[in-house]
DNA sequence: CACAAGTTTCAATAATTATTGAAACTTGTG
DNA sequence: CACAAGTTTCAATAATTATTGAAACTTGTG
C-alpha cells in the first residue's frame, strides 16, 4: 500500500501534469496559459528559478519569461530573491495559499468588478424622463446590478482583508 | 432637478452604452462579447424579441445571433416565448437578479472549478514515495490547492441553491 | 407532399491575443 | 568607462478564438 519510488511516477512527471493542469484552469478563468504555468512551476519547485530555468522548463522565449514573472510579481504571487555575488534574478512563489486566494482575488476584482462599477455608475447617473415606464424599467435593471455588484465588492473585500483564523474559522464553518 | 425626456440621452441612446458595457464586462471575465451583448439587450427590452431583431440591433450575423441565443438558453439567462400563430421565436431575458446571478455561478464553477478538481483528483492519487521530502512538499502544495477548491465549490453550491431571503437576509448582513 | 418561413451547422475567414526574438537597455565590476 | 551578464521592450508573426454567410436542415400548413 504504501507507495515508493519504483512504483510510482517519477515526481518530475507529475509536476508536469500539475503544471499542465494548472495551465489550463487558468486559460479557463481568463489569464494566458503561460502566466499559470510559470506560476504552477514556481509552486511546485522548492527553490527558487531564475529566469533561464524557467524558459528551459518551460520552452518559453526570453520575453515571453520576462513578461510573465514580471506580471507575476504585479499579481503579488511570486517573489525576487537576490543573491548576494549573482547577477540574475531567482523567483519563488507565494506558497501559503490563502495568501495566493487573496491576491487572485484581488486580481480578479479589479479587473471584472471595479471597472464594470464605474461605468455603471456613470450610467446610472445619466438623465432620462421619469415618467417614462420604459425608462423606469430600464433604470429598475441597472439599479438592481448595481446592487448585486456593491454587495459582490463588499463581500470580496472582506474575504480580502481576511485573518487566517476568522477565514477558516468562522468562513468556512458558515458554509461547510 | 427633475430630469425630463427633453433634457435627458434618448433612451435608445442609454441602452447602447449599457449593452456596450456589459460587453466590455464578460469579455473581461471570459464569455464572447456577443454573449454578454445579446444578454445585455434582452435584459433592458421590455418586449420579447426575434432572432431577426437581435440581428438588426446588434449588427450580427444569422448564424451568430442563433449561437449565442442557443447558449444563453443553455445557461438559464434567457427563456424562449412561442406566439401562436407565429412561426419565429421570441426570447425573454430572466430580470431578476438573483436568479441571474445563480445561472452564472452556475455556469462558471462548472467550467473554472469542477473541471479542476478532477485534474486535481486524478493528481493527488498518483503514488509516490512518501519519503521523499520533495515529493512531500509537491503533495502538500496539492493538498492545499485541493482543500481550498473543496471550500468554494461548497460555498458557491450554498449562494446558488440560497433563498431569497437567505441570500438578502443572513448573506448580506453578514457582510455588510 | 411541396413549399414557405424560419433555424442550425460548419468551413472559411476575420479579428484578437499570445509569443517570439532581436535590438535596446541596465547594472555591476575590473 | 568598457565590457559582461543579464533584463526589458516591442514590432513582426504565430496561434487562437469569434464571426460570417451560404447550404443543409426543420417544421407547420395548404
Amino acid at each position: 500500500m504504501n507507495p515508493t519510488n519504483s512504483s510510482g511516477l517519477p515526481l518530475a512527471e507529475a509536476k508536469a501534469r500539475f503544471i499542465h493542469t494548472w495551465g489550463v484552469s487558468g486559460a479557463s478563468w481568463g489569464v494566458s496559459k503561460t502566466l499559470a504555468q510559470v506560476h504552477a512551476l514556481l509552486l511546485v519547485s522548492p527553490a527558487a528559478l531564475s529566469t533561464e530555468d524557467i524558459m528551459d522548463q518551460l520552452k518559453i522565449s526570453r520575453g515571453n519569461a520576462s513578461m510573465t514573472v514580471r506580471e507575476l510579481l504585479d499579481w503579488g504571487l511570486i517573489y525576487k530573491e537576490l543573491r548576494p555575488g549573482e547577477r540574475r534574478e531567482f523567483f519563488v512563489a507565494e506558497k501559503d495559499m490563502l495568501q495566493v486566494t487573496r491576491c487572485i482575488i484581488r486580481a480578479r476584482k479589479r479587473r471584472e468588478l471595479d471597472q464594470m462599477k464605474r461605468s455603471l455608475d456613470q450610467l446610472a447617473a445619466l438623465p432620462g424622463d421619469a415618467a417614462d415606464p420604459e425608462y423606469r424599467a430600464f433604470h429598475a435593471v441597472l439599479a438592481d446590478i448595481q446592487q448585486l455588484a456593491t454587495v459582490s465588492d463588499k463581500m470580496l473585500t472582506r474575504l480580502m482583508q481576511a485573518e487566517k483564523s476568522w477565514f477558516w474559522d468562522k468562513f468556512i464553518k458558515l458554509f461547510m
